[in-house]
Formats: structure tokens, sequence, C-alpha cells
DNA sequence: ATTTATTCGTTCTGTTACCGAACTAAATAT
DNA sequence: ATATTTAGTTCGGTAACAGAACGAATAAAT
């Protein structure tokens, strides 16, 4: 991997990288085919990235006319990256190969002090994670850390985070990068599993996605484009402030959000202690609508309400092709097919909304597609702008079966 | 200008024009510094662009240490772009050359029949416009028309545009570049109206904006990342179906929205006459609202704030920098001030808002930003991907001066 | 008036990236 | 055994680009 190589050389090793990793095991002659770059060009690019690690020959075509050809796919040890789902109450790590594929997880309850200690902890997991001699893999080049709140790009800190104590002083990504010498990028987690929903599904950069969140709070995370939308202020899909379900003009709706006030666990609790006067956990609530208690399916319905007014005012502005529902609350069936029906009353024409596929490991995911991603771009095409490679998923099931 | 370039000097051409269409008049030294590419290439790119009529010499550089350097600009003339606004009543054409300043305008009243004859309109005007004798002129490349309604991009007709008839079952685009021997682009009008004011106040990439149409009926543009955001249906911006206002679920509220039904015209004349018993036009009621009237400000006050409602929902889920009134309603100043105030009550932070730059001609100013972007790359980028060129608009001012 | 410093622009030479044409190599089809 | 098909390599040539050097044109210093 040269220092700087040209752009023509960038561009066309990053068209060799995007036909491998997609269309891997693939013979030279094919990726020529593809590409369109010439046969010797493809030979002189293959070569230079079989000798430095990144691509291997795996058999021979078989079952045509002609000469057999070498075919050749992504080395899935050339690298590993890393992604991190720092929660208030438990840290995930997963470590993953060059294709996605899931090569080592480690959870551990979240360090109550917070702060340094609190990195410390993130730090040591990675690298132990990385370190695993039972599980030996390439170099980790980078990796990815989802945080429940709003990373401010300026300063490094960590900011609005209630459940996670003492990183809004603290520069998350320059820290970790100086223990554990690598790339660190940080990113809000419903950001992340929109982004980690999007990659699983096979959707392409036109197939916008909008991962609802909802669970102690509600949330948004935007994928325009194929990539994230954060706003000017980084308040894109804050959700929990549309203008209805409490009234906006309230002063507690301008701290929490008119929609936020109906739609999240207290607010559940809160509706259903209000018809019943019992105070019962959200599960319990559940389960008693379940069991046909008139006040929990009056509860749920009322909610379900709120959310099918937010979706519908998500697809009046933004008309994505799917809603996904995520969080503790808002993939239950329960709720599902209530926000269904209440969305069709409200809105025209139908609004495609699926529950989670990836359910609490969708953050993980994003962190996952975002790191290789980056590492792709870095390795290959070195930064140019054109040159951007998609890097396939691993299958679903593959995925979550590899996580505990 | 070769019929296809290899992508380095596709990549170092489009760098060249970039850089002399921002800083032109420019040096050849200078714009080896801007771009990082050597004195020789830029000697042989600008001798190509020159030679081609594309950039032309204006003279020296002066006041300085050392030899006079020759400077260099987009040569104005070398080929120019259509702008049509076509609307209910009347038709825009405006004519620009390739820095985007206005050579000729041209409106007439729009043809009733519709169909055909409307079509044979457009190229009519389009076509007596670019060969105005009076005003000499580059050739003609490409133009862009505005319409009210929703392009069909897969069979080139116009849907959902009551103001203009017959154009349903008619390849608009097609039949245009067939008449006129050009590149034709269809976009709706608000949206257009949303690039104009994004083009016309200098904004970046990472300034997204809103345009808020409020006149006959509401809707918006949306500019996120520079480009035109319009949703899996091609129903981004249909705010009119915002879940509040009027009884989303009422059947009514199925066919016009219900954010619509209590916003355009029609409402705010309804909502004037259940006041007062009385029929007045739209601009009766905002004179009578400026002469005091209890029942205009009311029918402003209610008005703006759904508006304002509609604005907090807009930042809810995009959070962008900026949300511009327009249309025939939505830009007055009456029902601004009356948008902001309700805004601040329903909203935790600041939303900012402003009225239309552009008045009536946004949409023609969207237009000619899209045409002189596409020119720009089917010219010197050919289409490359990492190599679009920004093209700089005009003086606001000018621009404006040169309507009539 | 002359010399020195600065900046612009051209010329020369060499490297990198890429490809058409031709050819060799390895398989199936006739 | 020969012809056809497909994969992969070799040869020679072009396009794009840049370092180095140098000539050209100016202002500033002597």
């Amino acid at each position: 991997m040269a220092t700087q190589t040209k752009i023509s050389r960038r561009m066309s090793q990053s068209a060799v990288v995007q036909a491998i990793a997609t269309y891997g095991p693939i013979s030279r002659a094919s990726v020529s085919k593809l590409t369109g770059l010439s046969k010797q060009t493809i030979s002189e690019i293959v070569g230079n990235l079989e000798s430095d690690g990144w691509v291997r020959t795996v058999g021979q075509t078989e079952g045509h006319v002609g000469r057999r050809a070498v075919v050749y796919e992504i080395a899935p040890d050339a690298a590993t990256v890393a992604s991190v789902d720092l929660g208030g109450t438990k840290i995930r790590v997963a470590l993953c190969d060059l294709t996605g594929r899931v090569l080592a997880e480690r959870v551990e309850p979240t360090e109550q002090s917070g702060g340094r200690q609190l990195v410390d902890q993130v730090a040591r997991m990675v690298r132990a994670t990385a370190d695993d001699p039972q599980c030996p893999s390439g170099e980790l080049k980078i990796a990815v850390v989802g945080v429940p709140g709003v990373p401010d790009s300026r300063t490094g800190a960590v900011l609005m985070a209630p459940n996670i104590a003492g990183l809004d002083q603290i520069d998350l990504a320059g820290t970790l990068n100086e223990r554990l010498g690598i790339d660190i990028l940080v990113e809000n987690d419903v950001n992340l599993a929109a982004l980690g929903e999007h990659w699983m599904d096979h959707r392409s950069d036109q197939d916008d996605l909008v991962f609802v969140s909802v669970g102690t709070g509600i949330g948004a995370g935007i994928v325009v484009g194929g990539i994230l939308l954060r706003g000017a202020s980084g308040a894109a899909g804050e959700i929990g402030f549309l203008p209805f379900g409490a009234d906006p003009i309230a002063k507690e709706s301008h701290k929490i959000g008119a929609l936020e006030r109906v739609t999240a666990t207290d607010a559940i609790i809160g509706e259903y202690r209000m018809l019943t006067g019992k105070t019962c956990s959200v599960p319990a609530i559940f389960e008693a609508a379940n069991n046909g208690d008139k006040a929990a399916e009056q509860t749920l319905d009322n909610v379900a309400c709120q959310i099918a007014r937010a979706s519908a005012s998500i697809v009046a502005v933004l008309d994505p092709s799917l809603i996904v529902m995520g969080g503790s609350i808002g993939a239950r069936d329960e709720l599902m097919h209530r926000i269904r029906r209440f969305a069709a009353q409200c809105y025209p024409r139908e609004i495609e909304i699926q529950p989670s596929k990836l359910g609490p490991h969708a953050a993980l995911a994003g962190g996952v597609s975002i790191a290789l991603s980056h590492l792709h771009i870095s390795l290959f095409a070195e930064g140019q702008k054109g040159a951007e490679i998609n890097v396939p998923p691993p299958a679903l099931d593959t995925f979550k079966a590899s996580m505990s």
C-alpha cells in the first residue's frame, strides 16, 4: 500500500476491491469485465493486493468451457474492527473480521463511577477481546463506540447522556485513540442502530430508513442517501419534540418533549396508573393487555396512537422507504400491530413499519458497518472522493448467532 | 472536449474549472496552488479549455512583486441554459449564461387547453427566448422545467397537477427534448424553489434548508447534503399531511391533508367566514388584520400556529439550518412574525425562519442552479463521481433586477 | 543605471497507470 | 487431432503528471 498513489490507481483499486468484496470468490477475468478495466491492469492490482495480504486465492472456477480461472476473495483475517455498545447497564464489544464476521464478543456491567474509569474499562475490554488467544485474528485497525448521548465533534465529549456518568468532560475518542493506538469513531447509539438495520437489510443508498427507538425515551436515527442525517445542531431525529401528544407549549414539554411525555416508559406507567390507581412495570402492563385488561389495552392504544402520528410526521417530511421500530418498548408485537392500525388511520398511504431485525444488537451492527466502511475507504480508496466502497454485510442469522 | 478522457484528466479538469468558476479572474499559477496540480498541467488544461472556448483571458494581475500573470475567467457566452416556471396562470422562461447571469426573460399566460398545446407553448417560448436577436448568446445546452405537480421519472408524465391540464399522459421531458434537441430536466416547482434559495444564499452542502410554500396548498422542498430529498415515493415534503391541524382521521384529511385543510387559501377564507359570516379574499383578510380587525387577527393567529407546529415538526425530524417561507401567503410579513412567535412557544430551541429572498423567482433560480450544475458536470467532469462542480450563483440583486 | 529578488510560464525528461494486440496456457467441443 | 473458448502474460505505446531547470517579465534594492 503506497503512501499516496495517483487518483487513477485509487479509483481502479477501489473498483477492484468492491468487485471482489461484492462478488467474491471471483476470477480476475470476471473482475475485468465488471470494472471495465483491462485484464493486465486487473492482474497488476490483484497481484499487489495479494502480496499485501488483502485478498487470497480460494480455488478455481469450474463447469465452463475454456481455461480454469483462479478465484479470489477478500482475506477475512487481514484486519479486524471493533464495535462497542456503551450502555447504562452493560458494555458490549464485538470484534469482527474484514468481511464482518463476528470473531469474538464480550459483555460486562458498566462501571458506574463513570469518567476515566469507564473509558479505561472500554479500552481494556476492546484490547482483551482483540488479544483473546482463543481467537487468533488480524490486526485491530479501528473501533466504533456507540453512546446513549450526543457526541460533540469539537471537544470529543459525550453530552446529554443521563445514563452514563462523567463523559461530558472527556475526549472519549481521543483518549481511546491514545490507549489503543487505533482510529476511534464515536456515534450516538440510535444512529448506529439505524445504520445497522440499513446495512444488514442490504438496503441501497436510495432506500432511506428511519429507526425509531422507544424505551426510557423516544428518538430516531435517520439514514438518507446511505449516510446518517445529523442536522445542523445534531438534533435530527429528536422526535420526542414533535408538537403533539402532550401540550407542546407546556414548560415540561420544553424539557422532555411533548411526544416523549406520552410515549416512553414513564408515560406508559403513568397512563396505566391514572386509569387503575395501580403502579406496574411496563412488562406487567404489556402482560395485562395480553390478558384482556381493558385499562392496559387502553394504555397501549394511547401510546401506539401517538407513535403512529410520529410515524406519519416522519413520512410527511421524509418519505423514507421503511420505518424500523426498536428499543425495549418499540419493537414489541403488541405495540407494533396497534401502531400500524393507527398509522393507517392518520396517513392516506401505507407506511412500511417493521420491527427491528437485529434487536439489541442493532447498534453493534451499525458500528461494524461504519468501521468496515471507514477502513476500506482508508486502505483502498485513500480517502478519494468518488471511490467509496460499499462493504456487503454478513448473513443476518450468522451475525445474530454469534452474539450472546 | 474529448469523447472520453481518462479519470485523472476528468478529476483535474473539474478541479481547474471549479477554481476558475469560484475565484476567477485568476492566474494559472494561483490555480496551480489552489488545486495542488503542477504549473505545467494547469497550462495544458487551461490551454485546452481556452481553445475550446470555455474560459477566456481578461487581463493581467497587478499590484505585486514579480512577473505579471495572465488571468482567466469562465467565458459567460460559451453556452446558455434555460429555466422554465410552468404555473397555472403564467409561464416564465429565463435564459442565463454560463455564469448564471440572466440574459433574457419571457412571460406568457398559460395555454389553458393544456396537453400538447401547452408543451408546444413551452417549446416555442424557450426557442424564442434563446433565439432573440436582441440578445446574442451562446448555444442553448439544457433546460429545466419546474411544474406544480409530481414528475413521474418512469413515464415522464406530470402527476397531481390540478392547476395545469393534460400533462399526466405526456412525456414532458422527452417531448421537449425532441422539439428543442437539448437536454431537459423536469422537477417540482417547490423543490426548485428550495434549491434556488439554497444556491443564491451561498449555502454549503452541510447547510440543510427547507422551503415551505403556503398558497393554494402547503408543501415543502428539502435540500439535504446539497441535493434534493425526494423520498421513496416522491412524497418527501408533503407536509400538508402532517397529522395535526384538522383531524387526521377524517376522510377529508386523507384527500387533502390535515394540515393543509387549516393553512392554505381556502382555509383562511373559511376560517374568517366562520368568525364573521363574511366571505373575503386572502389579501383582504390580511388587510383587515393590519387594520385591527379582531376576527382577521384571530384567523392569522390560528393559521400561523399550525404552520409553527409544522416548522417544529420539520426541525424535530430534520434539524435543518434554515426554514425559508415562501408562496403567496407564506412569506407575508404579518404571518411570518406570528409563525416565529408560535414556533418559539412549541419548540424548546430557536428555529431559524426567514422569508424567501427570491420571492416568485425562487423556482426559476433553482432551475438555473441545476441546469448549470448538470451542464458543468456533463462538460467538464463527464459524469465522473467525485468530480462534481459547485457553480457559484450570480449576485442576488442582479438576478432579481433582471426579472420583470 | 544596474543588480538582485520575485513570480510567471515553458521546456525537458522521467515515472506511473493503463490498454490494444499478440501470444501462451488450459480446458471443452467437434 | 483440430478448432474453439476462456484465462493470463508479455510487449510496446500513449496519456497524464510532476521535478528540475531555465527563460521571461516585473518590482525592489543598490
